[in-house]
DNA sequence: TAGTTGCG
DNA sequence: TTGC
């Protein structure tokens, strides 16, 4: 395991083995099950390219309307716990006793991204943000707290962590594109992220 | 291809 | 603009 540091942000290469990676997506498609993988409208111009569903008391979702954090999965089901192998990154991570909320998991498949953004809809940004790469590889673009300027890249690879806290949390981050069929975790190619928040 | 800008 |  190697830490880097990119502009405040902590990103954790190799934090997970293949095998705790292999439990974290066994666990990952039990909540697909159970709240199964949509695709998001946004307020604005064209819906997103990734897939996603959450776990936890609160998932993230974005429609016409715009992005909030809601108590059911669009079905009207309660969105499934969080799976305790992926609470346990949260835990050994942060090292905090409170746990996250809500645990968003963005499904790419060949030719998805995400644009530059800020996580911005949680009540109290003291706590941090806790990512999960599983699956191919991302190419993970960082900026700094205000749009605009220059920006950094790092490609993300399966098991890797990344922590957004303190002068970072508010960071603009995005992934400019994967590298499909890179990965073995997944049979059929694509990549997981996970992303950990307190909401409340 | 990488990276920044600005549209509606 | 979590898109283009």
């Amino acid at each position: 395991m190697t830490r880097l540091d990119l502009r405040g942000v902590a990103i954790f290469k190799g934090w997970l083995d293949p095998g705790r990676q292999a439990d974290v997506v066994a666990a990952v498609r039990g909540v697909v099950a159970a709240a199964p993988l949509f695709s998001p409208d946004t307020p604005y111009g064209r819906p997103m390219t990734v897939r996603m569903t959450s776990a936890g008391a609160f998932g993230w979702i974005s429609d016409r309307t715009g992005y909030r954090y809601a108590l059911q999965h669009p079905s009207g089901v309660r969105w499934p716990p969080i799976p305790d192998a992926i609470l346990r990154i949260w835990d050994e991570v942060t090292g905090l006793a409170r746990r996250p909320e809500c645990c968003l998991i963005n499904w790419y498949g060949e030719g998805a991204r995400m644009g530059l953004h800020q996580d911005r809809d949680e009540a109290d940004f003291t706590w941090p943000v806790v990512s999960v790469s599983l699956g191919d590889d991302g190419l993970f673009r960082i900026g700094s707290t205000t749009r605009g300027g220059r920006t950094e890249s790092i490609w993300l690879t399966s098991g890797d962590v990344v922590a957004m806290g303190g002068d970072a949390r508010l960071i603009y981050h995005g992934v400019d594109r994967i590298r499909f069929g890179s990965s073995r975790l997944l049979p059929r190619g694509g990549r997981i992220n996970l992303t950990l928040r307190v909401v409340t």
